[in-house]
DNA sequence: TTGTATGCGTTATCAA
DNA sequence: TTGATAACGCATACAA
């Protein structure tokens, strides 16, 4: 490997100036920097990165640390446009991503703050990290700077980002009522999820605003799985004729309320108006056609990575950044 | 940040007792191990990687090279399956995994080999590069491990993994002979990639086997794109109305075809079946569900990080593995 | 069993 | 405008 000292030697001056011409400073004569320019790209040098690290302490790196990476999961696309938007910007600006995982944090006991550390991480993107999570309290008590995905805690040097959970519930809600439906039934995700209580909120609101009674019993919580949702939903359905839609807080629990519709006979959305949450890639293939909440994820990892950079460098950033939802009308809702 | 000139201190010994302490070397009495360790813990020690990659010039990282992370990508959940499979089994023996796209080789002129030099990259795993992509065959040119998904190419330190392509295609095509269809059709990939070749192959092969007639005019390239695939398969569907049956080499494409079946009044699998190819999350959702070939794509990451921990490690390794692949018998295909 | 000394590749400080 | 030298944190050859 050629390092700035093989250039220094052969084009005859020091690596001091060698370093300053290859990071461009202004006072080294333009004759030597360009000569040391040219015979850089002769020797193929390239910069070796855990060196410079070294030396300048800086932390162009970022982390993604996720809950974990499932032989099964994915389904949702959600970690995919996270880390592809994340990726985006941190490119345009010359910086790496990694990854970290809870799984391999319990494996290898290391804690976040522990690997951040380790790897001179400038700044993480959390998501689906459970907020009891202890390793996540030691990392929002730290100093790095770090951006919670659907997430809000206050942190020593933290910010979050999700869209308005609440604002979308009650979007969804709404447009079922518009569409003539009174008695709506809700498919929660995990009790736990913050994301939950907010959308349950919305859904609450939204019954509220048009003179409808909100009901316990037409809540149920199926931890965001598709088949916890079937049973869920089966039940619910069962339980309770009358109800003519059914609000999941994700598409998976949709997709699985889809099922149970078709196993009790019920046609979606003849019989059953059923709206999801997330938009992910199966909503639009599946049949019928999935109406959702759309989220945009890349726009989100984007928007993280921006926020954790301006961070990074010591600059005021908004402690709660709300993103544009949508909702798309596809056909699982029909006019009552 | 403690160092281990810090816990040297405090326990009074020299940095390198403390270095062997810590990296359990057993010429470092236990009591002062422990007694070392115990501080460790206490201050909260970490070590710093890049000083211990600018010693050791080890390289305890796998990167993963892929032709981009685009905003509407992921959709297959390929990248996410081998992302997954790779840092799986990257975590397990401690080792890290960093991401780097094509995209961003073009827009900082950075070649592969120069960013993986530049993060002491141990070694590589690609995905979705053009075989032409001239910074490619620098990197196999180079002493670097790599891996290759999908693609076989001799180089300097490669390997490659896929599925057997051919056999797998050729299993599609039976599968349809064997429910009576005659008349095959054929949706193929990008014409330049390797596995569009092979799968062809399988389809050619597959209906010699059964005394099939090959024709070229019933193979149609769409570039893996759905709505490619919509307008080509259209096409094939209008002008060959004999043809009964479609393989498509992607299941995006499959969905596109049953679209175009759909427009042209045709039922599936009724009047017309259709075979995909990977097995997407999409595939068991659909409507009819998808028979496909089913790829795990987990396994072949974590398949791909074992062969390049070999290969790092100078063990020699297969040149060429093979995973295996599965049909997937579902909605989408019928009995004639 | 422990310590001294050296070097990894780079940047930064200071002096020339 | 340039160079000598130290420093970053760690591991290791060698000496004690």
């Amino acid at each position: 490997m050629t390092t700035i000292k093989d250039i220094a030697k052969k084009v005859g001056v020091s690596v001091t100036t060698v370093s300053r011409a290859l990071n461009d400073y202004d006072d080294v004569s333009l004759v030597t920097k360009e000569q040391i320019q040219a015979v850089a790209k002769e020797l193929n040098y390239v910069p070796n990165r855990s060196a410079q690290n070294l030396v300048t302490k800086q932390n162009k790196t970022l982390a993604i640390i996720l809950s974990g990476l499932e032989p099964e999961g994915g389904k949702d696309n959600i970690v995919y446009g996270l880390l592809a938007g994340m990726y985006c910007y941190a490119e345009s600006i010359n910086y790496e991503v990694v990854l970290f995982t809870m799984s391999s944090a319990l494996q290898t006991e290391k804690t976040y703050v522990q690997f951040c550390k380790e790897h001179n991480i400038g700044g993480a993107v959390l998501n689906g990290i459970r907020t009891d999570d202890p390793y996540l309290k030691e990392l929002v008590d730290s100093d790095l700077p770090c951006v919670l995905i659907d997430v809000f805690i206050e942190g020593k040097n933290t910010s979050s980002i999700s869209i308005d959970n609440v604002q979308a519930a009650k979007d969804a809600v709404t447009y079922l009522i518009e569409n003539g439906h009174r008695n709506i039934g809700m498919i929660n995700g995990r009790r736990e999820a913050a994301v939950s209580e907010e959308r349950l909120e919305g859904y609450a609101e939204g019954l509220k605003q048009n003179n409808l009674l909100y009901k316990d019993s037409y809540v149920v919580y199926a931890d965001f799985l598709e088949k916890e949702a079937y049973e869920k939903s089966m039940t619910l359905m069962s339980k309770y004729p009358e109800i003519t839609a059914l609000f999941c807080a994700s598409d998976m629990m949709a997709i699985g309320a889809i099922k149970a519709a078709k196993k009790l006979g019920k046609k979606v959305p003849r019989d059953i108006s059923i709206v999801g949450f997330d938009n992910i890639p199966i909503a639009e293939y599946s049949s019928p056609t999935l109406t959702t909440i759309g989220q945009d994820f890349y726009a989100m990892g984007q928007k993280a990575a921006k926020q954790l950079v301006k961070m990074i460098k010591g600059e005021k950033v908004k402690k709660r950044v709300l993103l544009k939802h949508k909702l798309l009308a596809r056909d699982s809702v029909s006019m009552l």
